[in-house]
DNA sequence: GTATATTTATGATTAAAATCATATTTCTAT
DNA sequence: ATAGAAATATGATTTTAATCATAAATATAC
């Protein structure tokens, strides 16, 4: 369990025990809102297992995937800085979440240095792969993107157990066309265009990667960047 | 003084001693770089006077601006995680900064939990404004980015002593298309619409703005957001 | 002060992806 | 099991911005 080791790790017996009594234990089902934009802050939530997509809403309905967080990653971190969420978090997968009061939270890290220091880390890294997604959403163009998004699938999913080289976890083409910055029907089409090229192969709704080392270079193709 | 100010009102006084007697007063031209991608990390920057682009490069000469730093604002503060920096950071005008080791920088927020605070609501609030940025850029089209773009420098740079509603300063317009994600022609033809429709006027290379009112609205727009 | 380089500007053409239209498949609820 | 809804797929058309070409204005170097 991620966040019983974090604060076994970091902090000292004393306010393990506070954890310890503070903490709950939450489980969504797949699709179920774990908090809204706009909610108030009630506290950080650490994902044990499953994914998540963080999203912000920007008009009614009409919503942008920011990121996806996996196992063992903090979410709702926002509520540090403020007294409502600025995203939503909703989960893709049946998920295993620790939660912890907002107040309790800032205690702990304000008597135990070591849990600061990881804590910044982690958002260091988190603006880090922001701002990576920033540049490659600036340079590259959406066959690259939606490339790059299928790696991403692999690296957050992984692959199925049961079929080899299936993702574990398809999007549906909709969020695939969010998150690379595009509509579903070019998304349709670069997948279509990728089976032809012996890339990847359409089971249904779901993928497989046939040649992953070719989709990743292609994704980072240096030659050919957008201007 | 920033970094005066933030380290007497978050450190306890000896710390600001060691603080005092680690710290180096550094000053930059316009152009001059700070420290580029892939140097070891020695340490952090505060800005104390000055602008300057943080930018990433990504092909040989190709370089994207990933944000603008201004006044009383941290540079280089991935050197917490990393032992290179991921970045490039050029001064954009004659800068002003305060430089402290690194080491100093991390020994220092271990002990004084209310720097740690103050450095994670930083972060938070940087994560906060690249996930917007990355949101616009997955939204809006390359008019709407330039709008913005507009609006961002006025917030950034301010308007001219001198003569009213003038930028103080004036991106390249290779610059504004690199971080609007798109082509200088592109940014030269939407600069002139917002001339023609009274939004703006080119002074030369330098740019007034005559509407900020609906400048600012034209990026925002709800109503023709791309889909 | 003049030549050269750089930046800004504009027009013509091309390429790419968005949009619109519609069909097919898959899922869901009853 | 079937109807209706939702998701996937594909073709035709339009729109948009990138690209290519060249000119004009500024800045810089000698």
């Amino acid at each position: 369990m991620f966040s019983n080791k974090l604060f076994k790790k970091y902090c000292s017996s004393e306010w393990m025990i506070i954890y310890e009594s503070n903490k709950q234990s939450i489980n969504v089902k797949a699709k179920e809102r774990i908090f809204n934009e706009g909610d108030p802050v009630k506290g950080i939530y650490f994902i044990e297992e499953g994914k998540v997509k963080v999203i912000s809403t920007f008009n009614e309905g009409d919503e942008k995937i920011l990121r996806i967080a996996g196992n063992d990653t903090i979410l709702g971190h926002r509520g540090l800085n403020y007294k409502h969420y600025h995203i939503s978090a909703e989960a893709l997968t049946d998920t295993h979440l620790t939660f912890l009061p907002i107040d309790i939270f800032v205690k702990i890290i304000k008597v135990n240095p070591e849990m600061s220091i990881y804590l910044i880390n982690f958002l260091t890294e988190e603006l880090r792969k922001a701002e990576e997604r920033m540049r490659n959403l600036l340079i590259l163009d959406p066959k690259k993107r939606v490339a790059l998004l299928l790696i991403k699938l692999v690296d957050t999913f992984g692959y199925s157990k049961s079929q080899k080289n299936l993702l574990e976890y398809t999007l549906p083409r909709t969020d695939m066309a969010n998150m690379a910055g595009t509509t579903y029907e070019t998304i349709i089409r670069v997948l279509s265009g990728f089976e032809d090229m012996k890339l990847i192969e359409l089971v249904g709704k779901k993928i497989a990667i046939k040649n992953e080392r070719k989709l990743r270079a292609l994704a980072v193709d240096k030659k050919s960047e957008k201007k």
